[in-house]
Order: C-alpha cells, then sequence, then structure tokens
DNA sequence: GTAATATTTCGTTGTTTGGCGAAACGAGAA
DNA sequence: TTCTCGTTTCGCCAAACAACGAAATATTAC
C-alpha cells in the first residue's frame, strides 16, 4: 500500500508530471529540469527526490551533475504507472510546449546552463 | 492535464483506494463503505465525490440510498487507471482484510446498519 | 590548500487536504 | 403535511505539502 500510495502521490503534481514526461526524451541533469520548469533549484530537487524514491526515475552523479532518467522499472507496479503518465499526457498542450522548449534546452552547453540560473 | 492530475490525486489517499477496491466486489451504498473505513459520513461521501469527479466511480441514486460502483469506463485513461489501482493492490494485506470485512458486512441488512451508525 | 559550482538539506511561509460535527438537503414514511 | 433518515454541504482545525532562500555538502578547478 505504502509502494502504490508514494507512486500516486508523486504522479499527482504538475511539476512532477511534467519532469516525468520529460525525461521520455532523454536523460537530463537538474539544471536542464530547472530551465524547463522554471522553478527554485531546492524545489526540482525535492521533486525529483520524491519521483526517485516511488521509484519511477534513477539518478547517476557523473562529477558534479545528477543525470535523472526514468528507471529501467523491473516492477510491473512501476512500469505501469510510467506507461500510464505517458500514454495519458503526451497529448497534453503543455507537456508538447515543454517537449518544445526541451529541444531549444538541450542545444545549449549544460555548464552555460547553469551560469544562467546563478545570474 | 487537470484530469490526469485528478485521478493521480483521487488514487493517492489509503481510504480512497480502499473504496476503490472495495467497489470491485460489488456495488455498494455509502452506508456500507462508512462501515468499512470507519471514517464519519461526511467524510467518505467527499473521498467519494472525489472518486467520482475522476472518473473512476459512478453512482445511482436509489430511494434515500446512494449506491456507488466502479465507472463502466469508456476513457482509456481511467480505465488504465482502475487497472493499475487493482493489480497494485489485490494483494495488499489491508485490502485483503477490508474484502474479508466487506462480505461479513453485505451480510447485514443495509437499514440495520445505518442504524448502528447512528448510535 | 582555496575558490567556484551543482546539488541537497534545513527552516519558514502560504496553500491544500483529510478529518470531524452541525446544519441543510431530499426522498420515502406516517 | 410532518417526521424520519441517508446523504451532502459548510465551517472549522490540524497535518501535509509546495515553494522559496540560506546554509551545508560534494566535487572539480585553480
Amino acid at each position: 500500500m505504502d509502494a502504490f500510495l508514494a507512486l500516486s502521490k508523486a504522479l499527482a503534481d504538475e511539476s512532477r508530471a511534467r519532469a516525468l514526461l520529460a525525461l521520455r526524451q532523454s536523460e537530463l541533469c537538474l539544471c536542464q529540469l530547472i530551465a524547463l520548469l522554471g522553478l527554485a533549484p531546492s524545489t526540482v530537487s525535492k521533486h525529483m527526490s520524491q519521483l526517485k524514491q516511488a521509484g519511477l526515475v534513477a539518478s547517476r552523479k557523473q562529477g558534479r551533475w545528477v543525470h535523472y532518467r526514468l528507471a529501467p522499472s523491473a516492477d510491473g507496479t512501476i512500469r505501469v504507472a510510467q506507461e500510464w503518465a505517458q500514454e495519458a499526457l503526451v497529448r497534453d498542450p503543455l507537456i508538447r510546449e515543454d517537449a518544445k522548449r526541451l529541444r531549444a534546452i538541450l542545444r545549449q552547453d549544460p555548464a552555460e546552463l547553469c551560469r544562467q540560473q546563478c545570474a
């Protein structure tokens, strides 16, 4: 029950849903997610940690950057949750707009992106 | 997006999840759900209205009683959400215990059940 | 070593949510 | 009609939550 509630609570927030859907395109570091969502770094970090704890997302640390990706889910419940969210939202206007803006973000140098956040 | 968030928020509460799973067995009136969950009538009513608004549950009014049932979902997103919750929770200990207690509740006269609530 | 930088943790604040009881509503029963 | 009774709505309170900024952490650069 706790695992199920963690999953549904993780999905029950617009910012987290957007982050999850963004990862469908490619692995992303935190600063790229910050740029996409337009929220404070600490806020995005907490969101990602929630998605991770629910098992929807995995992360790897490479130098100073933390890269997030969709969890290569072993568990069936998690897999179904991922696919449900994807199917429900791929056609959503906000998610499509995010995908567009994400392409622009991915064209930028990640280091340059982080410099912008500080300013 | 709003529909998706309504769905995931509806699932993101233990009492609502229990109510949803209980309806898998059979149609239930509110007082039976009150007996199952052990919460105040107004609280259960609000939970059911949330499940209904998300599209997971349907209701019909028969005399003074309101009967709830799983929504015969036309929409694919809702159907998947229902099935996801079912699959994730059928083996949950709390849900199994609910199923057992529900069988006892269903053996009682609904009218008698309501009388107990008032006392 | 020190400085710079990406991320996380901590503390605070305003909003949302789950719970209750009391009152209102609505549909039979008397 | 008037009464009863199952359900819903309203108002309130406490707990949970999303957001932020500041401080702490960890890792590379100098």
